[in-house]
DNA sequence: CCTACTTCTATTTTT
DNA sequence: TAGAAGTAGG
């Protein structure tokens, strides 16, 4: 291969220096991505062996993009890059034993764990009132992070008895300790956890690992736990062949227990460190990158970095001052619609980002009006919806029998007639006998405790269980078939009108069509385990879709690792950014993460930045008086007062007051004439793609259905991929509801 | 077992 | 304000 070229002198020394630990100081828009890319393409062509390397992330769409481009430049090496839970997951499925699970443990997410905590706290008789199991489950998961055991725990919370959290955390976490693996299962946390137990209480199996592992590459370094820092060392001792990419000016979760220091701190773990640090920006023009630069050099825990461009001098940064949240989104709509009719930009290459959530609603709200089409990041996951949740329940039930979650999830449901107490008393009696619940459910007429009905439904329930087997079945599409079919889930929403069945049934139907994707890319090897780990890591941030054509709405933590050629931060306010809780821990450290996720956001842009302040802001029904954010004074930026401007709106939707229901709903139907939507198939595969609906559906629109002919749209609700379409049809007075982007309804005309 | 009412709380969320 | 989660009552 040629040399390189096309890169500059840093990019090369990082690409080129593969031996011995080495700390790769990358700036936003540096070119990173690209680096560690040629890098292992690098390594594989000076003859290192594919299945040497390997190269740790943080998400999935991160993985599969480094996947992707390093097969691009070296096709068909095996390279083993991944996310730091799917190596645990894989490494753990082989040493289970170790550990003391069994290799079909499967993994418990959030909702999950609360529902283990719960069921824990009420067996020790805990007020679940006063301590809420997330709160609880919120302080384990810290203290995994920190890598502090039950035990230690324990022993370190021992004084503070009562009734304080501490203290009922320290009872509770041993107990939920003991159900997990009484469950066979792990949480998010455990995977890496295990994994740093195995590492290190088995010397022989860390030496086998770092072995194997001779090239470990780990990117986003400055996000790693303590957890993560200690497995990336202990497989770099006898082979320090060790690189990391990061940058601490980029650390943003240290609230989730990344640890700044590990990338602070790596010149002193690996003293024979090289350093590279690459400075050049190829993203933002010469002011959007001097403004960050100046934001951020007054934080003082950073490694000091000069960052640059070549790039053009460009427009600048601007501060939109606004007089409520509400003015602010209708400016925002205005100037994204000016800058694209002016400067020929694309509705993509717009995002708007903010600190929290709950300010995405006017913003939303505004974009809808000026028919300018967005897409938001937020909303449930689709695999914590209930209907997918209990498909997956019983997937779960059959790969590991001991998943009690996903019994308790599914043993009544749909409805059989097996209450909770039934339940309950089966599960005593199996923990008993120690037992799987479904063997104990077989022999339920041995329960004294239970009455005659209970008993054979129980039982009627375990045969049925019984029957469902992957082997049989031959996929996972046709077994969850098989589930639906003989336990009559979707029975009841089949023929139903409410807009909620439709969307459970909707649900079902993607999830099926997302695990015809999974046999399908499986080919010859489906097996649960793979599609059970896989939904179970799966991720909604996966799903920002680059070419949906349109403009995105996202938190400023969502942000990372994106660009767009135009970018807003709305809301740039004391106690909102900085937020309120970092002021209020008095702790600077608190502060400089703040200014560091403003430095994150603002080096997204590529030409244009805005960011915006209001007079007053709604919050929490209240409009409150905005207090100017510190950081604004800490930056050139070029102030544009917009409170006396007014923004007309494109139709006077509003203007009866609108307590009913009817006239929210109007509001609602100015959406954008399509909409594009990624399922939950798509996030599965990764497929890029994502689905046109047509969204323009109006009362009183003629439309086509396949099946039920011509009719006229006599309702609309919901709205993004939630939204729903009632038809009235001219055939037999019928009348359905469908899911806008689900239904296969043609608009014909006005009526 | 479902629903309607009350009460409480309120970031960010790579897995 | 709105959403969740818990409780009472049918």
């Amino acid at each position: 291969m040629s040399a390189n070229s096309d890169l500059t002198v840093p990019q090369r020394e990082a690409i080129e220096l593969i031996d011995g630990p080495l700390l790769v100081i990358a700036g936003p828009g540096s070119g990173k991505t690209r680096v560690i890319t040629r890098r292992i393409a690098h390594m594989i062509e000076s003859g290192i062996p594919a299945r040497e390397i390997l190269a740790i992330t943080f998400t999935n769409k991160a993985a599969k993009e480094m996947a992707t481009r390093v097969n691009d430049l070296v096709p068909n090496r095996f390279v083993w890059i991944s996310t730091f839970h799917s190596f645990c997951a894989r490494i753990l499925r082989d040493r289970a034993e170790v550990v003391g699970l069994q290799s079909n443990y499967t993994i418990f997410d959030t909702t999950d764990q609360k529902q283990v905590i719960r069921t824990v706290m009420s067996e020790m008789d805990l007020d679940t009132v006063h301590f809420p199991p997330g709160k609880i489950s919120a302080r384990i998961s810290q203290a995994k992070n920190d890598l502090i055991s039950a035990e230690r725990f324990q022993e370190m919370h021992n004084e503070s008895v009562g009734h304080h959290l501490q203290a009922i955390v320290a009872r509770v976490y041993p107990a939920y300790q003991k159900a997990l693996l009484n469950a066979n299962a792990v949480d998010f946390d455990d995977l890496l956890l295990h994994v740093v137990n195995l590492l290190t209480e088995n010397p022989e199996i860390r030496e086998q690992l770092d072995y194997r592992f001779r090239y470990v590459l780990v990117d986003e370094y400055q996000d790693t736990n303590s957890a993560q820092y200690k497995i990336v060392s202990a497989l770099s001792q006898m082979n320090r062949n060790l690189c990391v990419t990061g940058d601490p000016d980029q650390s943003i979760y240290g609230w989730r227990g990344a640890r700044i220091e590990n990338i602070m701190r790596f010149e002193q773990e690996f003293p024979e460190t090289s350093v590279v640090r690459l400075e050049q920006n190829f993203r933002s023009t010469k002011r959007i990158l001097q403004a960050s630069d100046e934001l951020i050099s007054n934080n003082i825990q950073r490694k000091h970095k000069k960052l640059f461009t070549e790039n053009p001098e460009g427009d600048h940064v601007q501060l939109l001052h606004f007089f409520d949240e509400k003015q602010e989104a209708d400016g925002i709509a205005e100037k994204i619609l000016k800058i694209k009719s002016e400067e020929g930009y694309k509705w993509s290459d717009f995002a708007i980002t903010y600190r929290v959530n709950a300010l995405s609603r006017p913003l939303e709200f505004a974009l809808m009006r000026n028919k300018i089409p967005y897409q938001v990041t937020a909303g449930v996951a689709f695999y914590d919806r209930a209907e997918v949740k209990d498909m997956l329940a019983y997937l779960r039930v059959i790969y590991n029998p001991k998943d009690i979650v996903a019994f308790h999830r599914i043993v009544n449901t749909p409805k059989r007639g097996i209450g909770k107490v039934s339940a309950r008393k089966l599960i005593a009696w199996a923990n008993r006998y120690n037992l799987d619940p479904l063997d104990a459910a077989l022999r339920a007429d041995e329960i004294t405790t239970l009455s005659k009905r209970p008993k054979i439904l129980l039982q009627s329930f375990a045969r049925m269980m019984q029957e469902f087997s992957l082997t049989d079945a031959g996929s996972i599409e046709s077994l969850l078939r098989m589930i639906i079919h003989r336990t009559g889930y979707t029975l009841g929403m089949n023929h139903s009108q409410s807009e909620q069945d439709i969307q459970r049934l909707a649900n079902v139907e993607e999830l099926l069509t997302a695990a015809k994707q999974f046999d399908r890319a499986s080919e010859d090897d489906i097996t649960l385990e793979g599609f059970l780990e896989t939904t179970a890591l799966a991720s909604e941030t996966d799903k920002i879709d680059d070419s949906a054509g349109t403009v995105t709405l996202l938190t400023l933590h969502a942000s990372k690792g994106l660009e767009f050629p135009a970018f807003f931060i709305v809301g740039v306010e004391q106690n909102l950014l900085p937020h309120e809780r970092s002021l209020a821990e008095r702790d600077p450290k608190e502060l400089e993460e703040e200014r560091r996720l403003l430095f994150v956001g603002m080096t997204r842009a590529k030409e244009k930045l805005f960011l915006t302040e209001t007079v007053q802001r709604e919050f929490r029904g209240r409009p409150l008086h905005t207090i100017t954010s510190t950081f604004l004074s800490e930056i050139e930026i070029e102030f544009k007062d917009l409170t006396q401007e007014e923004f007309h709106l494109p139709e006077p939707i509003l203007k009866k007051k609108s307590k009913n229901k009817d006239a929210q709903k109007e509001k609602l139907s100015f959406l954008p004439d399509t909409h594009r939507l990624t399922t939950g198939a798509d996030l599965l595969s990764g497929r890029k793609t994502s689905v046109d609906i047509p969204m323009g559906f109006q009362r009183g629109m003629l439309v086509r259905h396949p099946k039920y002919g011509r009719g006229t749209v006599v309702d609309v609700g919901g709205y993004s991929k939630h939204r729903t379409v009632t038809v009235d049809f001219e055939v037999n007075d019928r009348s359905e509801t469908f899911i806008a982007s689900k239904s296969h309804l043609q608009p014909i005309g006005r009526g």
